[in-house]
DNA sequence: CCCTGATTCGC
DNA sequence: GCGAATCAGG
């Protein structure tokens, strides 16, 4: 594949809309992340900053200072080793992760902190598409069916079954990234808030 | 582990 | 110019 005009007109306009590298990779296919990036930046633009306001992804601005990196090592011509890797000592940072055992994840409604995003239009409050129950239904027979002590960080923690039974497990299907639950689970365990009674207290 | 963009450099 | 490999970070 080749950077023909529209491939680069696409290109400007999904990282103009502030879509990530994979995703316009994805997009044009043939080519991979890498390839887009490394367009983006010959086109000169990988500072998403140049006109108009990115939608949402606002960069915090690094304002990282790269003016004149102390370019350098000429004369490959003759250097035997022109390795540029000398071992990196990698400390291996890794702490001993205490490893939070997710503390059991009640499918109950979380409170919904969407700043500002306008709400995609919901049914009714407290009711779940028919859909995404249908499609609940479908991946929960595809349930890794772990036990809570299988469960990792990304593992979806919807529980299924009864936990007084042994007839219990937790999802354990790839999380989306970021939340607790795989993509269905989300999609039934993130409303956008029911009319539940404020409980007083 | 998944993902992101940034950079280098042989091609 | 291209983009895989790599780096650096979330």
């Amino acid at each position: 594949m080749s950077w023909t005009e529209d491939r680069v007109e696409t290109l400007k306009r999904m990282w103009g809309e502030g879509q990530s590298a994979s995703q316009i990779a994805k997009e044009l296919g043939g080519v991979t992340r890498n390839a887009v990036i490394g367009k983006v930046h010959r086109l000169g633009l990988s500072n998403r900053a140049g006109g108009s306001a990115p939608a949402a992804p606002v960069k915090p601005a690094p304002a990282k200072e790269k003016p004149a990196r102390a370019e350098a090592p000429e004369a490959r011509a003759d250097t035997p080793a022109p390795e540029r890797k000398p071992a990196e000592p990698r400390p291996a940072a890794a702490a001993p992760q205490p490893v939070a055992p997710a503390p059991v994840p009640v499918p109950r409604k979380p409170v919904l902190v969407t700043a500002g995003q306008p709400l995609p239009p919901q049914p009714s409050a407290n009711e779940i598409s028919p859909e995404a129950l249908a499609s609940v239904r479908e991946v929960e027979k595809t349930a890794m069916k772990l036990t809570l002590m299988e469960l990792t960080e990304r593992t979806c923690k919807w529980p299924i079954g009864d936990p007084a039974t042994q007839d219990f497990w937790f999802c354990g299907l790839p999380v989306q990234q970021g939340k607790p639950y795989c993509e269905a689970h989300v999609s039934v365990a993130f409303q956008p808030m029911s009319t539940r009674r404020d409980r007083k207290r």
